[in-house]
DNA sequence: GTGAAAGCGCTAACAT
DNA sequence: ATGTTAGCGCTTTCAC
């Protein structure tokens, strides 16, 4: 170790100025004279300053800090939707603190308020119920940073949001099928509890309805593991009367349907049609590319990001924004004509 | 807004107690009498206190801040390596502030630069070339918090490394095709310029060396970008004597080796097998699932995060620490018997 | 345009 | 076991 790191004192006593002038050319808060500013800077390079965010942070009460709260990194999903928020950040000079929730309420609590403890700026968030971000209001009062809510907790009063639209996502993935003939279509799902989730079923039994299919729909719910899930759909796969078509509501699930299916020894898409959610590159280079629900996740990080820079500069409104984007549906080969159910696993 | 928040002052006035022995409280640093602290406590909780890490850190020196930089979150491994680092942080009351480099070296400079403005006390970095972190000491002088560099660099003086056994990983990679009779293999990689991808080639080298292949390598660098590496390698596919196996260097040349192969209506195993590097779910879902050089990615997060830990705590001894894991080859659906080959391209 | 002085909220000496 | 004091490094009044 060599010795201590020099301070803007330091900077301002060899370039003989007094400290303010040396923070007002680190950070142009208020003009320097031409002269003053050369000397500050030579100063600087000589001695190697580097500014120290923490005690700036602490002075000013602006730590240039985001949290970033995501259930799981490793999902792909979410993993681009930090990656997009990475590159919003470096662009305007901010820093994310990233935790991981694991779907799980408690912990979920613990990581926010440890974010929120460190002070940072604002807050973007998919918490793990719809509801978790009026809890910790409730737990905190009025002691919350601006928030983004993004992909769930849509509805949540007093917060932005950004998510998709779900509904029409699902409605047009689910008509994709009914058009391919299918009319045993079950959805699967690691849970019933998020609003966006109901809106991908509301989706669903929409189209159903529509083709007076209402009686044959059928909701699998799975639980968040993909093992739980994968037995779930694999049971249903089992009836006789087993679905022609799967409609997995999120990607989790779209890679259970498919293990499950292969497991049984069916065909995809002779045998079995799969419509997942999502949407991320490995999905189209093994067979068969999956036909799937392309949320705009990039669109997703830099609306959350814009609303919340919003809120940071005090130029929103009081009401609540509420961002919806579509979704696109992306045929690709997963999905094909319903055929008629033969035994499974009647060999090779 | 309410009116601001408490400080441990606060705490402090209204249970009748210094300052300190608040602190003392908050963060046991010494012991305090059972009355104080009851007192303590029952202030905090009506206060709502919560403590501000920020002016904590500054005056302590201590952030309990951990920097992660790595070149694309989105990219399933580093993705991974940031889950794994998140779950450790959690547990030891750290928080992680994450930046993405792009495989860029001015921006990773810039962007670890800023990590370090901001007090970290630690860094764990997947750098973007085998010098950067050399080039960022000569820069910075011996102003560097304690690092750890994961996956590559790992030759570089200083500093602690975690990395995997790639040309053992390679060699038996490379055996395992050769087993099945392929004379033409070869090996995709974006670059030759990192270490670990040098020790892949390596591996791959010495086993074609074995079998007396040698002069049949052929290592075909594409670049970063996946559209690049499947130009690249669909260039070789289509001459005459083109491989009958692809050894793909890492993921991102894994897909990229798909995708040309796919292409080309070529059938994989049965045209071309593939290998690939590192291992995550979706990689058995489709078919066929493809066979890859699985390399410990839990096992890095955690290694470098003890390894870091170590460092902190003044604990570690003078000499920089290597730790390399072992890989292992998932042999699965994408690698088959060698065939003649045909005319590619002869219709369906 | 520049400087002096006063803290941001906390913890670490040094007392007692 | 507890209190007192003095800052951590910076920015920001408030003067000039």
């Amino acid at each position: 170790m060599s010795r201590k790191a020099p301070t803007i004192h330091d900077v301002a006593l060899r370039a003989g100025v007094s400290p303010a002038t040396a923070s007002n050319v680190v950070n142009g808060n208020r003009p320097v004279g031409e002269e003053s500013r050369a000397r500050v800077l030579r100063a600087i390079a000589e001695l190697g300053y580097r500014p120290n965010h923490l005690a700036a942070a602490l002075r000013a009460k602006r730590s240039r800090l985001i949290g970033v709260a995501v259930p799981e990194i490793s999902n792909p999903f979410f993993a681009s939707l930090v990656h997009g928020l990475e590159e919003q950040a470096a662009a305007s000079d901010y820093e994310l603190v990233l935790v991981s929730t694991g779907e799980d309420g408690a912990a979920e609590r613990r990581r926010i308020e440890a974010l929120i403890d460190r002070q940072i700026e604002g807050l973007i968030v998919v918490p793990s119920r719809d509801d978790s971000f009026s809890a910790l209001r409730e737990k905190r009062g009025r002691a919350l940073p601006p928030a983004v809510l993004v992909d769930r907790g849509c509805e949540s009063p007093g917060v932005d949001t950004v998510g998709a639209e779900c509904a029409a996502g699902a409605y047009a993935a689910t008509r994709h099928l009914i058009e391919l003939g299918h009319r045993d279509i079950a959805a699967l799902t690691p849970s019933r509890h998020l609003a966006n989730i109901r809106a991908r079923i509301d989706g669903y039994g929409r189209a159903l309805a529509e083709a007076d299919l209402s009686a044959r729909a059928r909701v699998c719910v799975g639980g968040q593991h993909i093992d739980a899930l994968r037995g779930a759909i694999e049971q249903d796969l089992h009836r006789a009367d087993r679905p022609t078509a799967i409609f997995a509501l999120t990607n989790v699930a779209a890679l259970a349907a498919i293990k499950a299916v292969r497991a049984l020894g069916l065909d995809i898409p002779g045998d079995v049609s799969i419509v997942g959610f999502d949407d991320f590159d490995w999905m189209c280079a093994l067979r068969p590319y999956l036909t799937t629900v392309a949320q705009p996740v990039d669109e997703f990080a830099s609306s959350a990001w814009r609303l919340l820079m919003q809120r940071l500069s005090g130029a929103a409104k009081e009401d609540d924004v509420r961002i919806e984007l579509p979704c696109a549906l992306k045929v690709r080969e997963s999905t094909g004509p319903a055929r008629p159910r033969l035994k499974i696993a009647a060999g090779a």
